[in-house]
DNA sequence: ATGGCAACACTTTGTTGA
């Protein structure tokens, strides 16, 4: 069978919903993993997507953060965050927060979680050591399924380009996060465990880049980052027939500041 | 030069994003 999967921090699902049930319509992906809905669990447009045929998962507490997925085949196993996924420490709070930054669930053959990785802000910032430590237990929380049989992919915002290659000017991130090399070694580690960087084609210039800052006419001059990735199994990487960017959908105003990533799937 | 865009809620200004 073919399957269309798809990931796109959505920044806003609320913000979004006309924009979104466009691009469903016209994409069609068969599964597609949302972050940044800056709504709740209750607060998702459930009906609004059902109409176009997809069942909705979704995790979220409100203002910021909020993970989904979306599905035409079904769900299973669904799990909200991370098995022992580390909490964020706030500046004004007395406890460290478990945020909505993940949620998993197995969508006819294929099993995927949904990811949105802490920004990290600067280095030298408590959320930089979260984001180390969230990918850190995102790579044992994958590992057996990483290594399984069953087709299985993580996607999501990962906040860090993987390669130089993977930025618009690497100058111009000197010293700031999602270029560092502890960053990088924590996606290395991923494939460590199994995982393959699904490189999608652009269908515009040279790099597949799939967040463009919304100033500065960041997205015209193609000053953008490739942070949206997805990493598969073998059996997911094995099956891949095609994979791109749709930066169409970057166009124009109301737009998420990020385009979605599109992978086909021959299983 | 700390702006610039956008979204959101508790402050219609401050926080977050990357």
């Amino acid at each position: 069978m073919t399957v269309r999967i798809a990931t796109w921090n959505i920044n806003s699902v609320t913000a979004r919903l006309p924009k979104l049930l466009e691009w469903l319509e016209s994409a069609a992906p068969d599964v597609l993993c949302l972050q940044e809905l800056k709504c709740s669990t209750d607060a998702f447009p459930y009906d609004a997507v059902a109409e176009l045929g997809y069942r909705t998962e979704a995790h979220g507490t409100g203002r910021w953060n909020g993970v989904a997925i979306l599905s035409k085949l079904g769900f299973e196993d669904v799990v909200r965050d991370l098995p022992d996924q580390p909490g964020f420490l706030a500046d004004d709070a007395m406890l460290p927060v478990v945020e909505p930054r993940a949620i998993g669930a197995t969508c006819g053959p294929v099993r995927v979680w949904s990811v949105y990785v802490p920004n990290g802000r600067e280095v030298d910032h408590a959320h930089y050591a979260y984001k180390l430590q969230w990918l850190e237990t995102l790579r044992d929380v994958i590992r057996e399924d990483a290594a399984g049989a069953r087709p299985f992919a993580v996607l999501g915002d990962f906040n860090v380009a993987p390669t130089d290659e993977d930025v618009f000017d690497v100058a111009a991130f000197e010293g700031l996060t999602h270029v560092t090399a502890p960053e990088r070694a924590a996606l290395t580690a991923l494939q460590e465990a199994g995982l393959q960087d699904v490189l999608p084609r652009p269908l515009k210039y040279d790099r597949p880049y799939t967040y463009w800052d919304y100033r500065q006419l960041a997205f015209p001059k193609n000053r953008g980052m490739r942070i949206d990735l997805t990493y598969g199994n073998k059996a997911f990487a094995d099956a891949v027939t095609d994979s791109y960017v749709d930066r169409e959908a970057r166009k124009g105003k109301g737009t998420s500041d990020h385009a979605p990533v599109v992978t086909d799937l021959e299983l």
